[in-house]
DNA sequence: AATTGGTGTATGGTATGCCAGAAACCACGA
DNA sequence: TCGTGGTTTCTGGCATACCATACACCAATT
């Protein structure tokens, strides 16, 4: 083989206004802390479409399915808001989140390979002597990763493609959550009792410590955390 | 007050031309059976504003949500094509089916009224003497709605509305799955099963017989049912 | 001062035309 | 016959102009 390799690059760009635009509306969304009183809720077809550089057609375009998603709700003739989920409705995300996480971590125990299941240590191992030491937003990450770690464990993309939407919309309140160090130790006791079971293949217990984990997280938002 | 009352007709109408358009499309696609071969899959943009009458815009973006929603793909300058669902991703659909609707039947036992569990008895007695004998589309029907009506009691809108969706996609091969007679009869068993545990308020037993009853049909779905 | 009706403006909805890329077709030459 | 290059056409992406309505503001009337 010639050591003259074309490299090319994939000239990409090459996603279409309507991508990008949608992805450069999602981070702003996000980065914008929703909950905070004061944080700007409406926003403009025409003033967006100047300051992205687009027409309002690929900005409509990812608007509306940023609407299908619920992170915005477009009104006709009002304007378009930003949504504040309600508590309610976050209570119902962590539900179904519940749900999702111990199916998958049923067919883990069944599909994951050992090599897969042991990789789930990196993610208790690192946390489960000091991390209450450490700052808890750090702590905050690896805890969503091992999450999504189980449920890809599961392979059902399915079920990894809803918890991703899932958690992109409980991490808007997530900074409410943290700060108890109470939880985050009985959090890393949890899920070494996770990771036991699957690697136990232990499909029922599994199953149930991963409900019960995230249905006490539900509780805790209940009780403690206060949006709306 | 006077005898007199003007009666508001909520002049409606009121849906945009996007949403009708939405409507209308899904519909149309719902009517058409995807997995017969021969079965047209690509649609046109002009060609569909002509016949619905609207522009392309409005038109565009109800395509947009049907694809966001995975009924349609549209693929750049190359066309839309109606989505056939492979058999896996069938598979994750009924799996998700489970994990939810246990979830809910878990919530059921501790939500739902006696009166509301009582209703349950409507959807299972009219069919567990001769159901079998009876044409198993409106058993099929009938079957549904005992599913929906145990996911509504759960009382958490989200599950409901993904239920939904999933709903849609898995009765696009409804009628490959039916047929078996066995199949109705073990499957009514397991309705009566399931009322019992609900009204007798066991938590994990209904949760478990729901989830089993579906993991059943998914893995009869595996074994016999032959779409791609 | 309060109510009412008009009028302007903001803003999402819709129609339309052009653009660019992909695929199909065609013609020509080896 | 096969491959190559060009050309046409089909098709979705995008920009733009216009439309219709909700709302705010103002004036006139009582």
């Amino acid at each position: 083989m010639s050591g003259l390799q074309l490299k090319i690059v994939p000239i990409n760009e090459g996603l279409s206004l309507k991508a990008r635009t949608y992805e450069a509306l999602k981070s702003a969304i996000t980065n914008l802390n929703i909950y905070d009183p004061g944080a700007e809720l409406k926003l403009d077809e025409r003033d967006l479409s100047e300051r992205f550089g687009v027409s309002r057609t690929p900005l409509r375009e990812a608007l509306a399915q940023l609407e299908s998603e619920g992170l915005v709700k477009i009104v006709a003739r009002r304007g378009i808001f930003i949504v504040r989920k309600t508590k309610s409705e976050i209570l119902d995300m962590i539900t179904v989140w519940a749900a999702l996480e111990s199916m998958a971590a049923r067919l883990a125990t069944k599909e994951a390979t050992d090599e897969e299941l042991k990789g789930l240590h990196e993610h208790v191992d690192a946390f489960s002597a000091d991390a209450v030491a450490k700052n808890m937003g750090e702590y905050s990450d690896a805890n969503i990763r091992f999450h999504q770690t189980i449920i890809g464990l599961g392979g059902c993309p399915l079920i990894s493609k809803l918890a991703e939407e899932l958690f992109f919309h409980v991490r808007a309140i997530r900074n409410r959550t943290i700060g108890e160090q109470d939880r985050a130790k009985r959090s890393i006791a949890d899920h070494l009792e996770i990771v036991a079971a699957l690697e136990a293949r232990d499909t029922e217990r599994a199953e149930r410590l991963v409900r019960e984990h995230t249905l006490r997280l539900r509780d805790h938002v209940e009780q403690f955390v206060d949006i709306d």
